[in-house]
DNA sequence: TTAAATGTTTAAAT
DNA sequence: CATTTAAACATTTA
């Protein structure tokens, strides 16, 4: 589920709390998810925690990492141990799938890996499963197939080369966004939203981008990718217990076009926002404004 | 009952 | 070979 902003929000909020924590033990509840040998990280204190595209990096002492990737319905929650034995919400760290694991007790049936750290305890939950955990040396967790093949991620890169890399493409601009070789942390959400707000039809042929479109993608992209971040990343908007209790984000309140099939363009001469398939993802676009 | 869900991988078809 | 599409992974919710 979670995109950039979204892993960058639990980044940022882990990367606050867990330095310095010793991991005391690891409980693999779900062995499928997860590689590595989870020996090496026990008894080692956690030194910071990073980012790249959409897999968070958690590393530890003597060179050893944990990388996660949520996939569609991956969530990490940290809770801070509390005597009173009463569940209190407010103490918790969540972030990625919004459910009521988030609020509610936990492990629950989708918790797949639990990591007991001093004074706290890390939940790694996934619904689905489709999600992973790999521990490994620190240069091998860089090292990945998967990350290696990462394209940048336009807050690193010009408007040149991302045109650059763009153009050589004959597929739907969409899908071109989409492709994590190419650019990476940019999914559904954010290429929907990014593609209304530069006023491109998703279908477009990459390789017949105009260098006017280009440019405002570029910008577009950067922008809606800022955004989600300010406000904390996406929340399904349906979560009542998670906005009950103020966790998560609130991009969902700031949707452009994603979700709001047969609801008004946000643009004055906008028409209504249509859904269509492409490349088996729900594509949500304004025929008035894209093309 | 069917469709769809913030992702990626793989096989099969073009 | 480059591209595309479909299916697969597994579960929940509308």
């Amino acid at each position: 589920m979670p995109e950039l902003p979204e892993i960058e929000t639990i980044k940022m909020q882990l990367a606050k709390i867990l330095p310095g924590r010793k991991i005391i033990s690891v409980s693999l509840r779900v062995r499928k998810i997860f590689q590595g040998d989870e020996g090496m990280i026990v008894g080692k204190r956690v030194t910071g925690v990073r980012r790249k595209a959409k897999v968070l990096i958690i590393d530890l002492e003597k060179n050893v990492s944990v990388a996660f990737h949520f996939k569609m319905t991956g969530q990490l929650v940290f809770e801070e141990n509390d005597k009173s034995q009463t569940l209190n919400i407010k103490k918790r760290i969540v972030g990625g799938h919004p459910t009521e694991d988030f609020v509610g007790k936990l492990p629950s049936m989708h918790t797949r890996v639990i990591f007991y750290l001093n004074n706290g305890t890390l939940y790694f939950n996934d619904q689905r499963m489709f999600g992973w955990v790999i521990v490994d040396t620190t240069h091998n967790i860089d090292h990945l197939p998967f990350i290696e093949g990462l394209g940048p991620e336009l807050f690193d890169i010009d408007s040149d080369k991302f045109a650059k890399s763009v153009l050589k493409f004959k597929r739907p601009i969409k899908l071109v966004l989409m492709d994590q070789t190419v650019i990476s942390g940019v999914g559904n959400i954010y290429a929907n939203d990014a593609l209304w707000e530069a006023g491109v039809d998703p279908k477009t042929v990459s390789s017949q981008m105009t260098v006017d479109q280009l440019n405002r993608l570029f910008e577009s992209v950067k922008k809606v990718l800022r955004e989600g971040i300010k406000y904390g990343g996406a929340t399904a908007a349906d979560a009542k217990y998670i906005n009950l209790h103020g966790l998560g984000g609130h991009y969902q309140e700031h949707f452009r076009v994603y979700d709001r099939e047969g609801m008004g363009c946000l643009r004055k001469d906008g028409g209504i926002i249509n859904r269509f398939v492409l490349g088996g993802r729900g594509t949500y676009f304004c025929p008035a404004c894209q093309r």
